[in-house]
DNA sequence: ACAGTCACCCTAGGTATAGT
DNA sequence: ACTATACCTAGGGTGACTGT
């Protein structure tokens, strides 16, 4: 049993760490979603609790009477939640301060943990608690392109990372905005477009994608925003349309998944795959260019000597005054059009001779 | 009804001690 | 020195219980 012991007695395992980790990251979160993320495996296409809930309580208030927890009850008839300490955020070494409830975003809150379990798995999920501390780190050691003081532009709620370091701004909207508004975020998140996956990003760490995604000013390869409800949803997706036909060019670089927050499915990751296509066919244009252009400057250099010159006018003329009696000159054009004619034999020669500048 | 706790039992790992 | 055993501590499972 790979635990370690602390001086009240709780052994501490890696599980308890993801706890404090998870619930660190998100700032706050509920029994049965610490339940999920970390007493879980994957089955059936979904998360599935391993152990019981009784299990799963008993633990959290292991760490709470450890001082590594707070519990809260925020809302009356709803479950409490459980916070981060200053000392689980140390241990846990998540880079985010300690959260506090804030009662206005609090069901929002437990609504993008709940996106986060859903759609996690291959992919990672870092949370929108982690970007702003990322930030602020970033601002204050002077690392990174901060357009607003510790932040990126608007913070999404979550970055979804596929494994192939495509980044996708994660949004989940519960109450809803007016079509204005939606614009304006869209607009916003085209701008921030990255025309390009950097190579090596499927090796990298998801702090080191992090740092990058801070270190870019925000940069992102799309938008996956969800909803409750399918009129906003619909609202949104043709702010979205408006705001592509404003900047095709860029919005090219911006992806829009528009997703049910009740069933969420991950967005369209094809960005890696199509760079990749791309990369392919612009280096086979490449080297077909690279091709003609050889072929050109090869075939350019080409000439008669003056040996050939001759032997060919003396052929030309050998053949214009066959079974005459008595031979004429070549004309001005007919001696031209000789030359021509036996450049253009040369060159086919060399075309024979040399057939890989030919394919 | 549901969130959360407690008691009891079993299992597993670590450590001290006795026996060879 | 090595091995076997006992004991302690903590994790995990289940069912019962409490409080709202």
């Amino acid at each position: 049993m790979s635990a370690r012991r602390r001086g009240g007695g709780l052994r501490l395992t890696e599980r308890d760490l993801d706890v404090l980790r998870f619930v660190a990251c998100h700032g706050f979160a509920t029994a049965e979603q610490v339940g999920l993320s970390c007493f879980s495996g994957w089955g059936d296409g979904r998360l599935e609790l391993g152990v019981s809930m009784t299990m799963v309580y008993r633990r959290l208030k292991k760490l709470v009477d450890a001082d590594l927890l707070r519990h809260e009850y925020v809302l009356h008839g709803r479950p409490g939640v459980y916070l981060a300490t200053r000392r689980s955020a140390e241990l846990a070494d998540a880079g985010v301060p300690p959260a506090k409830v804030d009662l206005k975003s609090f069901d929002h809150d437990l609504a993008v943990v709940d996106l986060a379990l859903a759609l996690e798995g291959q992919t990672d999920w870092i949370t929108e608690r982690q970007i702003r501390a990322k930030a602020v780190s970033a601002a204050r050691g002077g690392g990174g392109r901060v357009s607003r003081a510790g932040g990126t532009g608007r913070t999404p709620d979550g970055l979804l990372v596929s494994p192939w370091g495509e980044v996708w701004a994660v949004e989940l909207e519960i109450s809803g905005k007016d079509n204005a508004r939606y614009l304006d975020v869209f607009r916003g998140y085209v701008r921030r477009h990255r025309e390009r996956i950097p190579e090596g990003a499927p090796e990298t760490w998801p702090d080191e994608r992090l740092a990058a995604y801070v270190g870019s000013g925000g940069e992102i390869d799309g938008v996956a925003w969800y909803f409750r409800s399918p009129s906003k949803r619909e609202r949104a997706r043709r702010a979205a349309e408006e705001a592509e036909a404003e900047d095709f060019r860029r919005s090219r670089h911006c992806r829009f998944f528009f997703g049910d927050a009740s069933e969420p499915r991950w967005p369209p990751f094809e960005k890696w795959d199509e760079q990749r296509e791309q990369d392919r066919r612009a280096d086979l244009e490449r080297r077909r260019a690279a091709h003609e252009e050889r072929k050109y400057s090869h075939l350019s250099r080409v000439r008669l000597t003056e040996q050939e010159a001759s032997y060919v006018l003396e052929e030309f003329h050998r053949r214009k005054n066959e079974g005459r009696l008595l031979p004429r000159r070549l004309t001005e054009e007919e001696e031209a059009w000789a030359l021509r004619e036996g450049l253009e034999m040369k060159r086919e020669h060399e075309r024979e001779n040399y057939p890989e500048f030919w394919g």
